[in-house]
DNA sequence: GGGTCAATAT
DNA sequence: CATATTGACC
């Protein structure tokens, strides 16, 4: 038990993908021009005039409805009470901003941030910045720094650091002790107790013990080991993501090793991690080969599992 | 400004 | 349904 403490914590450095892993993937995948042909814009919401200075070039904008206002889609049968909230089918009221510089500016070029889909690759890293953050100083700002994951904001961490600490909660009231190391077992058996919904996520990547005892000095002093990761800070304009998982949901909860799987060999002499990477190529469509087990394929075709939504998963980085 | 929480939208 | 988004408060 003590002992995962100091030896999780060296496996951290192995499923650490390098930056340079990270970056191929990373890189421009939604090009202005695949945004425009594949009609990625905002449909119905406009937030803000965003200017993208990364963008040099104007898109050849070629018929942009001029879309006066979209009419407010939800009635909200049982609110008789107008709400305060001007959600989402709002700014059409005080939008000075936005009617001056949004209208006139083509959505295409908005391009709204695909839904994130945390895989569980993705929530490891997440944990793991968070472990090595410390429970304090896990903040969304800085555990987005440190995965370094591009694309991710920090409302996405926000937002799902919010579900993490709920998760983790709820595992310190039902779990003792064998709980915490549930998490080496992982997705196989989870506590009985607690929703399905949030935990399948959640147990799959290991919970450092810390996160579960609250009252532990002991495990406070960790090294200030920064990660090179948290060097490199990106604009933040394109999501990292390789498209969605879309595979067939029956293997979905499925995830198999990652091919490029490049856990340093317990033979001794571990490469580094951070050099000699071979580019993860991503094989962007083409051969229809079926893969045997096609734990994260880019599949931009079925990428629509929810409907109309864009679903973008982040690179399939890591694994266990 | 940034974090957290809660509610709500999609 | 999971996640995003928003608002409110600290």
């Amino acid at each position: 038990m003590r002992e995962e403490d100091s030896n999780w914590f060296s496996r951290w450095e192995e499923e650490l993908p390098s930056p340079e892993e990270l970056m191929p993937l990373s890189q421009t995948l939604i090009t202005p021009d695949l945004a425009l042909a594949f009609d990625i814009r905002n449909p119905n919401h406009n937030p803000t005039a965003n200017n993208t200075p990364t963008q040099q070039q104007a898109p050849p904008l070629p018929q942009t409805q001029p879309q006066p206002q979209p009419p407010p889609s939800n009635p909200l049968p049982s609110s008789a009470t107008t709400p305060p909230h001007p959600s989402s089918a709002e700014f059409a009221a005080d939008s000075v901003e936005l009617g001056s510089g949004a209208a006139g500016e083509e959505p295409a070029r908005t391009l709204k941030r695909p839904r994130l889909v945390w895989t569980p690759q993705l929530h490891k890293r997440f944990v793991d910045a968070v472990a090595h953050l410390g429970i304090k100083n896990a903040v969304p700002k800085t555990i987005m720094q440190l995965m370094s994951v591009d694309g991710l904001t920090r409302e996405n961490v926000a937002s799902h650091l919010q579900k993490y600490r709920l998760y983790l909660k709820r595992m310190q009231g039902l779990s003792s002790g064998s709980g915490g190391g549930g998490g080496g077992g992982g997705a196989g058996g989870l506590a009985a107790t607690a929703d399905p919904a949030t935990d399948h996520l959640f147990a799959s990547s290991p919970v450092p013990p810390h996160f579960l005892h609250p009252g532990r000095p002991n495990s406070d002093h960790f090294l200030p080991f920064v990660p090179v990761a948290a060097l490199q800070h990106h604009p933040q304009q394109q999501i990292a993501a390789v498209a969605a998982m879309a595979a067939h949901p029956q293997l979905q909860p499925q995830y198999h090793r990652q091919v490029g799987h490049f856990g340093s060999p317990p033979n001794g002499q571990f490469e580094h991690p951070f050099l000699s990477r071979p580019s993860q190529s991503v094989h962007r469509m083409g051969a229809p080969v079926h893969n045997p087990v096609p734990g994260y394929v880019e599949d931009l075709e079925s990428a629509n599992g929810t409907g109309g939504r864009r679903v973008l998963t982040l690179f399939p980085t890591g694994e266990d």
